[in-house]
DNA sequence: CGGATTTTGTTCCGTATGGAACTTGACGAT
DNA sequence: ATCGTCAAGTTCCATACGGAACAAAATCCG
């Protein structure tokens, strides 16, 4: 039990960093104290901005091509590397196996993708999106990006290229599927 | 409509933004394309370590406190800044208004928090911490600070202080409730 | 080879979730 | 004052979600 949990300056300053503008008077409250005064504020500023990303596009894309969040992810999935499996799409998005594989039969329902056999493992499936489904993720990619886009509005290109650069590097750092090993108490 | 969407090399630049270890063999190979071959960059990135924080944290919450996450929110935020009220929570954190109410219930049942009556304002609650409910901040904070040490690691202090920065600033920046303008087309 | 183990995908089922409608109180205008 | 509008919380309800158990195929290994 050598582990210890000290205060330093140094986190503090990680915590606030960035608090150039001390006004700031844009912002609700209680998210400044979240950002400002919150020991975890890497995952509230993830969690933030994912909402921020999430919510509006997943709405307008439900409004607009009537398909939810886990049905777009396995969509734009296969846009990005067609000739996917459904575990491999589970995988890289987080969600369950279960969801992937109920969302694939609706895509499958709407034509949106399309199944073939694996003659090399016949349990798995090769999935490819359609035209109908090419043309669905075509016209939800700009917006998508214009999105993205606003949200860096605030920074630099200079500055956006280093978050983009640091985000990716914590991505590929990170260690995968976290087990959350039992930290000091395991009492079952 | 005098607005373009040109794929320059800097958005190139910028999807690919610090891919310095070509090997990398370490990241599932679909992470990978979604990494380094994604015009969303951010919101995938984001998305992802959102997962990767969120998954094995509120697991192991759910696990040790019998907290669902929702629940947890609603402690943490008072834990940051006690007094709150329910929209604030709700405000904050991106879940809606019932979530949280149905939440508080629950917490109060479980006499982790206490409810208050506003007597400026009839409608709204003031919900303050109780003691079982700090003790449970108190214990699950360290986990969820290791964690994010965890998946800081690859990064060398100056590095961390910059990304922190960085979110900073978008999160500030961030459009507030975004209200996702009809780009272009709108035939409905 | 042949039985144990792992992997892929599906089904079952309880429950958490969020949209919408609703109640009650605050507030603003004429 | 009183009406209309807005804001805070609650309740209702359909459904999306994920854990767990499952079937089938591949893989491992003696």
């Amino acid at each position: 039990m050598t582990l210890r949990l000290e205060l330093s300056t140094f986190d503090a300053l990680l915590r606030q960093g960035g608090k150039t503008s001390p006004e700031a008077g844009s912002v609700d409250a209680l998210v400044s104290v979240k950002l400002w005064e919150n020991p975890c504020w890497l995952s509230f500023r993830i969690n933030f901005l994912a909402l921020q990303f999430n919510v509006p596009i997943y709405r307008w894309i439900e409004k607009e091509f009537g398909l939810q969040r886990p049905e777009f992810v396995v969509l734009y999935s296969l846009g990005l590397s067609d000739g996917l499996t459904a575990s491999a799409i589970s995988a890289s998005s987080g969600f369950p196996k279960n969801t992937i594989s109920r969302v694939i039969q609706k895509l499958i329902d709407k034509n949106i993708i399309r199944r073939e056999i694996d003659p090399a493992d016949l349990r798995s499936f090769v999935l490819y999106i359609t035209d109908e489904g090419k043309r669905i993720v075509d016209s939800a990619m700009q917006p998508m990006v214009e999105r993205e886009k606003a949200m860096l509005s605030g920074l630099t290109p200079a500055e956006t290229l280093m978050l983009s650069e640091l985000l990716a590097k914590v991505v590929v750092n990170s260690p995968v599927s976290p087990p959350m090993i039992n930290t000091e108490e395991n009492e079952e």
